[in-house]
DNA sequence: AACATGTGCAACCCTGAGGTTGCACTAAGG
DNA sequence: CCTTAGTGCAACCTCAGGGTTGCACATGTT
């Protein structure tokens, strides 16, 4: 599974995009603060984390006893290009084949 | 649930991804046709199809015995201007915050 | 030392998504 | 009219993902 693939798993779950909302907002948090602010157990926040950190969405520093995470801009705004290539690739397949059939007939 | 997130969802299936390449790659095709190409059936197919175009990443046409699917780039490239929207954002916030702290200190 | 707070690990539960099978229905072609 | 190819519907199966609980471990505080 590529990068790419990876953020649109990641991104796919409502409670992980609250999340990168929540991390985006504060700057950094840890699993503890952010669990507080969730209908949902630290532990499944924790999960979720680890997923968007797979992703590359999220990064996490440990200051003393506590585990701080952070978003990555940089990964959420190389997703954005490839799915932009992606929909221009599209356009220019569909633009190919509608001039061919107009020559065509 | 927003377009956004239904594009996400859409997305973030391996099989659902092929079907969109597919999809591009013959410009027009039949669920039954892409089950040849897929080691699924077609009701998989269907399936998957129904999401995309809820997601509203395909369209289809009704064309004699057969319904006939292709892709939407517009869908593809709007969502791919939202997630980056939501990058610059996440980045604003962050050269805010560490503004701050280097004031603040 | 004792206590509180945050984390890590593992087992477990349960729903939903992806997939299949079977059959009825409809349209095209001989 | 009969056959063939494509679709639609519904019941069913299976498993990974999201979630929980319980407990051990580590760090900070008094």
């Amino acid at each position: 599974m590529n990068l790419l693939d990876a953020v649109l798993v990641a991104l796919a779950e409502p409670t992980r995009r609250q999340l990168l909302d929540l991390l985006a907002e504060r700057g950094e948090a840890s699993a503890s603060t952010l669990a507080q602010a969730l209908p949902v157990t630290r532990q499944a926040i924790v999960k979720h984390l680890a997923v968007l950190d797979d992703a590359g969405l999220v990064s996490s520093r440990r200051a003393g006893r506590e585990v701080r995470y952070r978003t990555r801009p940089e990964r959420l705004a190389q997703a954005a290009r490839d799915l932009s290539e992606l929909a221009t690739a599209w356009e220019t397949r569909l633009a190919t084949i509608k001039r061919l059939a107009e020559e065509g007939d």
